[in-house]
DNA sequence: GCCGGTGCTTGGAACGATCAAGGGGGACCG
DNA sequence: CGGTCCCCCTTGATCGTTCCAAGCACCGGC
């Protein structure tokens, strides 16, 4: 009776049941059936039970514009898809994507993709915003001078970003971040322990500050063995052919034994130099990679690689967005994680070349 | 007057002006407002011009949930992602899922990510059914057997499959595939092409009908050049480990001066044999892969690959859906799109042992 | 038997947009 | 000059949910 379009043809899709339609059924009222779903506890438990039933036998389901609207919330999260690069090992973002999609689910939350204009970065985030399409952001591309963050915040608009505020400590915003230098300090460690004093960085341009951050976890494992650094760094572009150059330089300049390298598209730059001129990888040279990239897995020489927690940062990411929609401040202002090392045979023991 | 909640305080985010709000400082009515943004011709020029500043200078944008709930639509598509594949070369599915964001914005739609139960695959897509969340699907797993697209065809839930209905053509739904076996067509033409007689195939187990597909391009291609393919196939598990399994036995047994695999990953575990048994690829052994990925593209000899048109295939699957979505019927059913062969240094021309 | 409190339930209003129908004014025609 | 049409705009109703305040039954105490 309340619902004639029901009555329109078997052939159409039919409408989905209604709250008014359920409360009718189990002989109650809208706001019983509302509280049945959101707070169960104000309803005696055979109500609850009897509207619990009819709820499962219509198979009900809230209808999401409506409760979208009354409570002024989308229980949506944005997330900017960034451009894909060809030609780079670097596809770790889907690990993670579908860790913060399986995590926001349980917070009941869904995850929106959507794209930038290239010439207007907040272009997406605006519109969203405006139209209160989510709830939140999280922001992946926090490099220097990235305009998003800074501009999110001054819209007050919730967001966590996934990497440091690398400009200024002033930026109050909560984030997760992976803790590159305490990486590439695993790999020199690990390095240094297969018996290697020789060991070569090679790394992105100085205006990166996460090539920075993973440089410096090399640099200062160097130096706290006594070891020198000298000659043994190289700052390049992130391709496979500037690492391969990279590598071929320092192997001419420095004779290094070892590599630790700031990601594995660099690493597989070096292991094709190594592959031009006959030497073995893990025998005569080792190479440490960074993103545990599918490339690392299947070579078929397996690349060491320092592998970024992203299920974890995720579940952090997830957290900090549930307690900033909660309106609780976050109790700290961003979540530091600590990588692993993926110990492949890259880096094996040389053999007698190098004294122990 | 009418926005009470915006005098509450400067300290609060502000909420986003409505169509009331527009329409008074434009001295209209909402009604002008709504038709301004959806249907502009049914203005006269100044008028629009005078909404149209209003809305500029307010930073209008109508709110999602309200339009959403009247107009029955949420302009959201969903997408499920499948669990991460580690230790696979075959990350491509970024590639696609930026193109559809991408596409479908074009179109008005977002993308929405959910994440599936193991036990019940249908659980996710039902949820979002039934609380209208979502106006389509993107179904992309359609091994044989999935029970996903045949559920909503029952549901007469909207979606487009990225994939064939293998199991019986009597499923009348959209969908938008790639050639697998024009793609192997290609990888076998340019193999024969550089002089190749003994080329092998190193595919999936028989119950994959992609892997028998793609299997189907390289046996045809090779009977029409008179080719023999006794003892040169094989059918493995999709893994670096089983290809190169697969390659050795088939060296020792048949060899064949060049292989075509179902995959990227067995490609992968070929050039592992390869390199164990000191054969240069390109050179002495030539190799193709299928998918492009990563891998192929940053491995030290470059991996001549099979390319799917992912791009296109987001742009077709946008455009099924948009002509499903506005009740216009399909013109056909499916789209079938052809791969490109991407020539890289593993299949270069043999030199001298094999008579041109 | 009356009163007050507790606990569940109820109808009305609101969220902000679009749909359907109604109205005012000018042009055109008779 | 009156009627009709059309164009452009306005008004009231509606989508399905949650918030709010009031209603009502029930129970115990006096």
């Amino acid at each position: 009776m309340s619902r004639p379009e029901s009555r329109l043809g078997a052939h159409l899709p039919v409408s989905p049941p209604t709250l008014a339609d359920v409360a009718e059924r189990a002989g109650v009222s809208r706001q019983t059936v509302s509280n049945a779903v959101n707070n169960p506890d104000l309803l005696r438990p055979g109500t609850l039970e009897r509207v619990r039933q009819a709820i499962e036998e219509m198979g009900y389901s809230p209808n999401r514009a409506a409760r979208n609207l009354r409570t002024r919330t989308s229980q949506l999260i944005g997330l900017r898809v960034s451009p894909v690069q060809e030609g780079t090992a670097n596809a770790m973002m889907d690990r993670f994507v579908h860790t913060l999609v399986e995590t926001s689910a349980l917070a009941g939350h869904h995850v929106l993709l959507f794209t930038g204009d290239d010439e207007d970065p907040v272009a997406g985030y605006d519109n969203l915003l405006r139209s209160t399409a989510v709830d939140a952001f999280v922001v992946t591309d926090t490099y220097l001078g990235n305009p998003q963050a800074a501009w999110l915040a001054a819209q007050r608009a919730p967001f966590v970003a996934f990497g440091r505020p690398w400009d200024r400590a002033s930026a109050r915003h909560p984030w997760v971040d992976v803790d590159g230098a305490a990486g590439t300090r695993l790999a020199t460690e690990h390095l240094v322990e297969q018996g290697h004093t020789r060991i070569a960085w090679i790394g992105w341009r100085k205006d990166s500050p996460i090539g920075e951050d993973r440089r410096s976890g090399w640099l200062t494992t160097m130096h706290e063995h006594g070891l020198s650094t000298t000659g043994l760094a190289s700052r390049v572009e992130d391709t496979v052919q500037s690492g391969g150059e990279a590598a071929a330089v320092l192997l001419d300049e420095s004779a290094p034994t070892a590599f630790v390298c700031a990601s594995d598209t660099l690493a597989m730059g070096v292991l094709h130099t190594l592959w031009l001129r006959q030497l073995a990888p893990g025998r005569d040279i080792a190479v440490v990679g960074f993103d545990d990239s599918q490339v690392a897995q299947v070579y078929p020489v397996g690349l060491t690689s320092v592998r970024q927690p992203l299920e974890d940062v995720a579940v952090e990411i997830v957290r900090a967005l549930q307690s900033l929609l909660s309106h609780q401040p976050t109790p700290e202002d961003g979540v530091l994680l600590t990588p692993t090392l993926v110990v492949r045979e890259s880096s094996a023991r040389p053999e007698a070349d190098v004294p122990a």
